[in-house]
DNA sequence: GGCGTCTCATAGAT
DNA sequence: CATCTATGAGACGC
């Protein structure tokens, strides 16, 4: 790389350093809740260019303090009233963490962080817990048999049948002929937390992203065109068959490691981390005795929002219930859904007034077709009825309301909307488009903190712009392709470039980091939507340059963004070391030389692929970029920025 | 405890 | 943008 060193600023903190950059997974902080009785707060993510940080806050882009603060749950709720004299006024024996929780009717509210799942050092596997009621005491015994501390697969061999293995016995069946999978290596151990952390959970969620992405560029390499592509399930299975999972025995309420607002972009993800264990179903119970009779517990519900109520709130949640649904396929027509299974868990949970986590279903707006699931806390059950739906058949409805004293979540997410939509006028807005239409989105300049009116002396560009003309670069040609590049072709230079593959999966997503990421360009006379060409399309994602609290100015965007996904290209003016003024405290001057960090974790699995551990790209290569570099076709070399 | 059957709602393709 | 469909963990029953 000839970018020009320019080393650390005169502010002393070294901006040199890339730090484990990692997905945006979770709206708190970053979305900090918006005071009371404050109609239109500016819910985007919180990003300052440099720190100090305050307290709790760790921004995504990577120009960062590598000692985030690591924020606990207990931090996320008032812990002000612990109310121990109030028991269920319904005669509930106040299952859960709360033994004493009072109704709902004070909005007073307090969880206390969960309780150790096993004991380790005597090995007792049977929790009891005393919850008083207002029937006297009684027992709710939770029967745990996990034997130590980790989650260890059972293996699952009836499932690995071979495709062979199928056609010989499955005539009879309803036979699904599903591909081969493939088999867990049994000498593969992976040793997870039974009881989540924060790490454990994003470590899991990061794990299964790399893999999952990696899967579906090898599904993307495979000639055969039909079927459906479902690399989250493959990942998913695989981590399941491996152990990889955290928070398996069911719980109610809290989940050790998931926070509210954390979002999800697949059902998948939520199996793993114990938020909700259903791959497909919206509601998740679970089954224990309660005064020695068996009982039904609700414990989660996904709410996908194809039945909201329009008029909803954002704390009242109308859910409806599951089954009876019409299946063309197997030639079953709508019936009247039954009170069992998850239905008959919802009204037991009504009874008992437990805790119901909740997790609200969207589309993600920027990002057609796709959709997000942002975890919203705890709700409890109102009432319930049933009413006709569309096809004449009897449905359950849950009214939900959500537990007084939690961060916002779901709720800001509804604001962006309102924002996109142009229904709610902005505050603080200075320029609609700082960009003056260089960009296809739209880059909105706004402060809602103070008067200034912009970063004084800036303007906006585009593109890298060195100060001397750099030709260090070898001449490279274009690939020869016809329509569009494909990955594992021999003709194809573009792709021999890239080892092998294409970089980016079908969507866009860049699968693995790499020092440089080689795109088709205009010397290609492949197609204009061939998919190895995506930073060179310019900025997708909704960004804006906002005022910050005391810190200057810093980038947030609007979107949650997956991670892979690209996000601008490094821009600016290229100053040589030589001519930065080391006594002017310029704090936007950024070295454009960085090295990846060491502790950079990156790591899709390829033992359970069966694969090598692809070299470290950084291992000999300290003065490589720090974003990922991106190569055009034609000689074109910049730096991009993706959120990994 | 083991095995087979059934239930659920997507995520991606068309 | 609507419609189609392959998909897997968990519950449950034997």
């Amino acid at each position: 790389m000839e970018q020009t060193e320019v080393g650390s600023s005169s502010s002393g903190y070294d901006k040199s350093q890339v730090i484990d950059v990692r997905p945006l997974r979770c709206l708190v902080p970053w979305f900090p809740a918006p005071p009371l009785g404050y109609q239109t707060p500016p819910p985007f993510v919180y990003a300052p260019p440099f720190g100090p940080f305050p307290q709790g806050y760790s921004p995504f882009y990577p120009f960062f303090n590598p000692s985030e603060p690591q924020r606990t749950s207990e931090q996320n709720y008032p812990q002000n009233n612990q109310n121990n004299g109030t028991a269920n006024q319904d005669g509930g024996s106040g299952f859960g963490y709360n033994n004493n929780v009072d109704n709902g009717a004070s909005p007073s509210y307090y969880t206390p962080p969960p309780a150790p799942r096993y004991n380790a050092e005597n090995g007792d596997t049977t929790r009891t817990r005393k919850s008083s009621s207002t029937r006297g005491d009684s027992v709710v015994v939770i029967s745990e048999s996990e034997e130590d501390g980790y989650s260890n697969s059972k293996k699952r061999t009836a499932n690995y049948l071979s495709s062979m293995d199928i056609q010989e016995s499955g005539s009879s069946q309803r036979s699904r002929s599903r591909p081969k999978k493939i088999k867990p290596n049994p000498d593969l151990k992976f040793m997870v937390p039974a009881n989540g952390n924060r790490e454990t959970v994003n470590d899991l969620l990061f794990k299964f992203d790399a893999l999952r992405r990696k899967l579906a560029q090898i599904e993307d390499t495979k000639e055969v065109t039909a079927g459906i592509k479902r690399a989250d399930l493959k990942a998913g299975t695989l981590m399941f068959n491996y152990g990889l999972r955290t928070n398996a025995k069911k719980i109610v309420g809290i989940v050790p490691g998931v926070e509210i607002g954390d979002i999800y972009f697949f059902r998948m993800e939520m199996c793993l981390v114990g938020l909700h264990a259903p791959v497909m179903a919206g509601i998740d119970y679970m089954s224990l005795k309660i005064d020695q009779e068996d009982e039904t517990l609700a414990v989660s519900i996904v709410s996908s929002g194809g039945y909201e109520d329009d008029a909803e709130y954002g704390d009242v949640l109308i859910y409806s219930g599951q089954g009876g649904a019409a299946n063309k396929k197997e030639g079953k027509e709508a019936s009247d859904q039954k009170l069992e299974r998850g239905n008959l868990a919802l009204e037991r949970s009504l009874r008992r007034g437990n805790d119901v986590r909740v997790i609200r279903g969207m589309k993600d707006v920027g990002n057609v077709s796709a959709r997000i699931y942002v975890y919203d806390g705890l709700y409890r059950l109102q009432e319930s009825w049933t009413e006709k739906g569309k096809a004449g058949t009897n449905v359950f409805k849950y009214k939900l309301v959500r537990v007084p004293g939690q961060p916002e979540a779901f709720m800001l997410w509804k604001s962006i909307q309102l924002w996109r939509d142009n229904t709610v006028s902005r505050p603080g807005v200075i320029l609609p488009d700082l960009t003056s239409g260089t960009e296809k989105v739209p880059v909105c300049l706004v402060n809602d903190v103070d008067a200034e009116k912009g970063p004084a002396h800036f303007t906006y560009v585009p593109t890298i712009k060195y100060s001397k003309p750099i030709n260090s670069m070898q001449p490279s040609i274009g690939c020869n392709c016809r329509s569009s590049c494909a990955p594992g072709d021999p003709n194809c230079s573009c792709v021999i470039k890239n080892n092998g593959d294409l970089p980016y999966i079908s969507n866009g997503v860049l699968v693995i980091r790499s020092p440089f990421v080689h795109e088709c360009g205009p010397s290609c006379l492949c197609y204009p939507n061939c998919k190895n060409q995506v930073s060179q399309n310019g900025l997708k994602i909704k960004l804006e340059v906002f005022k910050t609290q005391g810190k200057g100015w810093g980038l947030r965007s609007w979107d949650p963004i997956r991670a892979g996904t690209f996000v601008c290209e490094y821009a600016g003016q290229v100053v040589e070391l030589s001519r930065v003024d080391m006594d002017e405290d310029d704090e936007y001057i950024f070295s454009a030389a960085r090295s990846f960090d060491k502790n950079f974790k990156w790591n899709y699995l390829p033992e359970i692929l069966e694969e090598e551990k692809p070299a470290d790209p950084d291992e000999s290569d300290t003065t490589g970029s720090s974003c990922w570099t991106t190569r055009l076709g034609q000689d074109t070399v910049y730096p991009g920025l993706y959120l990994l």
